[in-house]
DNA sequence: CTTCTTGGGCGTCATGGCGA
DNA sequence: TCGCCATGACGCCCAAGAAG
């Protein structure tokens, strides 16, 4: 495999492993499989560059009071801090408990059930349409963020500060490229700032030419509209994965920030397991 | 100092989902 | 059905640190 094959690789992984993490967390397993996981990411995470620290976490209560829940406060690598109530309460949902999966808990209990037998096969291709689809990052962490009140949420629309919004940079062509020493065009002025490569001569697969016959007369105004049309798609597109590069760091951030409040909680109920052993100890004896 | 390794960012393409 | 959007995948470039 070639460097940039397994860097890829890796980085394609690395959500995968964050996920199978969180899923066994959910399945309830011991916390050596989110250490191990965990290790796994941070090897993958490893080098010189700064590592996100997961959390900090700092008990500010017993967590032994039934009728109290202690709060744990956990802070996030952003500086944000999160508190954990007590481990008796409720558990939290788990990471992954993104859309797909809560459909699939739901489907597991309407066919265990046999009065919603029926319900289940009428609602099995709708749940396998929903389940096929890809995760959004923006309705997992939102769904996320709407379960436990410290998470943020990834806004629908994209913030001031980050530029034009996507209709304006599609409108706006920019106008001064300049190539850089890496062969590379860049472009200047109130749009940020581009690195576009030199358009290929080739028209891109699955380009329709929807010029319509009237506007356009010649040959080289219809090349002229298909290298605008592609122009305006790549910003666009480039615009686009920006966006979700951007929301893909924030889920993976949150992700990273859940597996420390997980492990809080763990910790915090292994403490308990233990002292309620101890109590109880001399009973069994 | 040079070369290698590694991680991050970016642009682009491919593709599936979704709304009009 | 078509166009748009979101996202995975891939390749490239760059910076920083390690290794020689």
């Amino acid at each position: 495999m070639s460097k940039c094959g397994r860097k890829k690789y890796i980085k394609t992984n690395l959500r995968q492993m964050t996920m199978e993490t969180i899923d066994s967390q959910q399945d309830g397993s011991i916390p050596d499989s989110v250490a191990e996981s965990k290790s796994a990411h941070m090897q993958t995470q490893t080098g010189q560059n700064s590592i996100p620290t997961l959390a900090q976490v700092s008990v500010a209560g017993s967590g032994t009071g039934r009728g109290s829940p202690a709060v744990t406060l956990v802070q996030l690598p952003s500086g944000q801090t999160v508190h954990v109530q007590g481990v008796f309460q409720t558990p939290q949902p788990s990471v992954i408990q993104s859309p797909q999966i809560q459909t699939v808990q739901v489907a597991t209990i309407a066919e265990t059930d046999e009065s919603a037998e029926s319900e289940s096969v009428i609602d099995f291709h709708k749940r396998r349409e929903i389940l096929s689809r890809r995760p959004s990052y923006r309705k997992i962490l939102n769904d996320l963020s709407s379960d436990v009140p410290g998470f943020p949420k990834i806004e629908e629309e994209k913030s001031e500060e980050e530029g034009t919004s996507p209709n304006i940079a599609a409108m706006a062509v920019p106008t001064s490229i300049y190539q850089t020493s890496t062969g590379q065009y860049t472009t200047t002025g109130d749009m940020p700032t581009y690195q576009i490569r030199a358009p290929t001569t080739a028209l891109p697969q699955g380009v329709v030419m929807a010029a319509s016959p009237g506007s356009l007369h010649s040959p080289q105004q219809l090349a002229e509209e298909a290298t605008r049309k592609r122009e305006l798609r790549l910003m666009k597109n480039r615009e686009a994965a920006k966006e979700c590069r951007r929301r893909k760091k924030e889920y993976v951030k949150c992700l990273e920030s859940r597996v420390a409040v997980l492990e809080v909680q763990n910790r915090k109920l292994i403490e308990e397991l233990e002292t309620l052993k101890d109590i109880c100890s001399p009973k069994t004896d």
